[in-house]
DNA sequence: CGGAGTGTTAGTCG
DNA sequence: CCGACTAACACTCC
């Protein structure tokens, strides 16, 4: 599930509850999610270090952590965090239990998931110093966790992401040009690479397009700059409105408990097909395989 | 029961 | 390099 606003919305409501924790030992029940680092070398770095920061890139969440050794070594100056690094893909959830069994975070729905922890698919379980827990559940077992311990190689996970949508450097021009530096890509496609513009999946990528009223077959080169700058602002405030909302969740799940998604009754497309185009055209909502993914569109409203 | 569909992206192939 | 396609997996829905 989590496209930008849901990862944003896991990494504040994280980063209440875990900075400043220790990690005490993790219990990894399927070894092939934690990704680029030998089992027992990720269990080392973890063990006795402390969470100091939560980042997002992306719909990568960052955790900055510190050994407290080298805290106390160094009392505490210029001591530089390693950076486990978390990515949910199409049906991770991280989930934050406190000592008397309350939860915080979220991720894609499962039923019942949220009853019984750890369930079926908590692959990875993160044990602090006090007792609390931190679960890596995961459906489809595509996400997948990594340590590094230099910011470089960090930096290198990320160099191929565009511009984070809300942040200083989306420029609308620099937007523009990148692009238009793919011509013969449609628009949809694009869009959902990450390259222009990273954290939007099909969800936001579907009901920017509807906003700008650019169809998802359109292939960029015959795009207008004036249509570029509509969809530049509809991905900036769907965004907005969607963090707001603290994100989308499809399907049935439970609220209630730290769990995500009041975007759902503002989509206008995704997932909408069949039904009445929202502007009132009458045209009805058309679902279209683009490269194996399902775009969704109004034919009258969308050119 | 079989097949399609699901919030992602890395890798391969032409 | 680009764009199209597939695999990684487990489940639900029609």
């Amino acid at each position: 599930m989590p496209e930008l606003p849901e990862v944003e919305t896991i990494k504040r409501q994280l980063a209440r509850v875990l900075i400043g924790r220790v990690f005490k030992s993790v219990e990894i029940r399927l070894p092939k999610q934690v990704k680029g680092i030998l089992v027992k070398d990720f269990r080392r770095l973890i063990r006795k270090s402390k969470i100091v920061k939560l980042e997002r890139r992306g719909k990568m969440l960052i955790m900055n952590i510190v050994k407290e050794d080298d805290i106390l070594r160094t009392e505490g100056k210029n001591v530089k965090p390693m950076f486990l690094i978390f990515h949910l893909k199409m049906s991770g959830q991280l989930i934050f239990k406190d000592k008397r069994g309350r939860l915080k975070g979220g991720g894609h729905p499962i039923k019942d998931a949220l009853n019984c922890l750890p369930n079926n698919y908590s692959h990875l379980i993160f044990e602090f110093a006090d007792g609390t827990k931190l679960f890596f559940n995961d459906l489809r077992q595509f996400g997948w966790v990594r340590l590094v311990i230099k910011r470089k190689e960090l930096e290198n996970l990320t160099k191929d992401l565009g511009p984070e949508p809300l942040g200083k450097n989306f420029k609308l021009q620099n937007f523009i040009s990148c692009l238009s530096q793919k011509p013969n890509s449609r628009i949809y496609q694009t869009l959902l690479s990450q390259s222009c513009a990273c954290g939007l999946g099909n969800i936001y990528v579907n009901e920017s397009l509807f906003y700008a009223g650019i169809k998802p077959t359109r292939k960029n080169k015959n795009i207008k700059k004036q249509e570029y700058k509509k969809l530049y602002q509809a991905i900036r405030k769907i965004l907005k409105k969607a963090i707001a909302a603290r994100g989308t969740s499809i399907d049935k799940y439970l609220d209630a408990l730290g769990n995500i998604g009041g975007f759902a009754k503002y989509l206008k497309v995704y997932q909408r097909q069949g039904q009445l185009c929202p502007h009132s055209c009458g045209s009805r909502i058309k679902r279209l395989k683009i490269n194996g993914r399902s775009a969704f569109f109004c034919q009258k409203c969308q050119k």
